[in-house]
DNA sequence: GGAGAAAGGTGTTTTAGTCACATACAGACC
DNA sequence: GGTCTGTATGTGACTAAAACACCTTTCTCC
């Protein structure tokens, strides 16, 4: 149950399903959500997990990864704000078991909502349908886009292309060459080489912990 | 409209989801839906298309894949009897466009469903919504873990684990080293080379556009 | 300033994919 | 039966990813 009118206003404000929801949807889910607290580097759900409750990420990022018994990790996709886990959303529809592993990068808020509620909006709010689809839908796009390119692309594109994703933030990002590695599902030694390539040819600059993109356009001829 | 009553008793004992409806469910289902005779070979939809209906697949199978530019081939997933394009489903419900290409194995009759009214029963009905969201759950696994298959898994190990899969049709099977590495994602010489290693180990028997699992055991065995 | 952790580097080996071409088999047709 | 043709499979040589094992550098914190 969320009560104070300032932090009801300031959901509403900051998630869009609310922003666009009618005050009767709205009443419905303050009654229903809890908003949580989870501080960074916490494990939400892992293989297996059955899922009771359904979380949508209010603020801060979560990672939703499959991992290896080599150790190895792959980045499925990552929950931002006002996403939700869609993973979850889905066990919850199909009442399956979860097939990865999600965990917090930074602190974050969440409306946790209980399953059998989630399931009930779906039929009640078509707000709440649209959004709950639009997320298992773009999930799956998502997921399908990666599988495409860990099964077509050579490595070097593949972390070009993740270079240029990341520029968008700004040309220098704090990134080790492990974290990189994870995300892609390959091992440290492989982004090692390749990032030295790259600064071979001037297309980045490295540093420990760091990465300068230097070269954007030279990066956009590597994707293809 | 389907309304031969034959037809109709057809598709009840053929089909779940009609089976456990209730009769109303049912009368606007055949009210709606149209029956479709689609001939092996031919592309359901390709890249990008958008996705003005549903079609469930009362008979017959039709396989989703992904095309490189390289013209490899890997395969999402296969639908089968009384499962639906989830895809088309994810792109209906999300108005997002088709990211593979789905074509059929074999002669297919589907239901094809206007996509409005596939919408409105999510709202209204709880057995289709429970099927849809099953389905795409369903196939958000799958995808997942084909793509953790791809990314952690070697080429041998993963041509056994499909040998191990397609065995529980019986030992002896129809297909082409082609055809196996459309669906794994890699080149025929590649399959052919591992398939020959596997038979000079007595684990299979190859024939032209044939294969014997002979050694199911031994093929477990490189699973892990 | 030294221990230990974290980040990054490099030589060697394994595996996957490419290219080019050889061979083998199944029908069709005479 | 023999020949032709298209599809299926075998294979050697090569290239280049990527894995593995081990090493060096840099930072942090006491």
């Amino acid at each position: 149950m969320i009560d104070s009118i300032e932090q009801q206003q300031r959901l509403i404000d900051g998630f869009p399903l609310l922003m666009g929801a009618s005050a009767q949807f709205r009443q419905a889910f303050f009654r229903s959500a809890t908003l949580v607290q989870i501080p960074a580097g916490h494990t939400i759900a892992s293989e297996g997990s059955e899922c009771g409750q359904l979380a949508v990420v209010f603020s801060g990022r979560v990672r939703v990864y499959k991992l290896a018994e080599s150790g190895r990790e792959i980045t499925l996709y990552r929950i931002n704000s006002g996403d939700s886990c869609v993973l979850t959303a889905s066990c919850i529809m199909s009442e399956t078991p979860f097939p990865a592993i999600a965990e917090t990068e930074t602190d974050v808020e969440a409306l946790v909502i209980p399953s059998r509620q989630a399931s009930e909006w779906v039929r009640d709010s078509t707000p709440w349908r649209t959004f709950i689809f639009g997320l298992i839908s773009r999930r799956l796009a998502d997921v399908i886009a990666l599988l495409e390119n860990v099964a077509f692309h050579r490595m070097d594109e593949r972390i070009a292309a993740y270079l240029i994703a990341i520029a968008s933030q700004g040309p220098v990002v704090n990134i080790t060459h492990h974290e990189i590695a994870s995300d892609l599902g390959t091992t440290r030694e492989v982004v090692s080489r390749i990032l030295k390539e790259f600064e071979g040819k001037g297309l980045v600059v490295g540093a420990r912990g760091k990465l300068t993109i230097i070269d954007l356009p030279g990066l956009q001829a590597y994707c293809r």
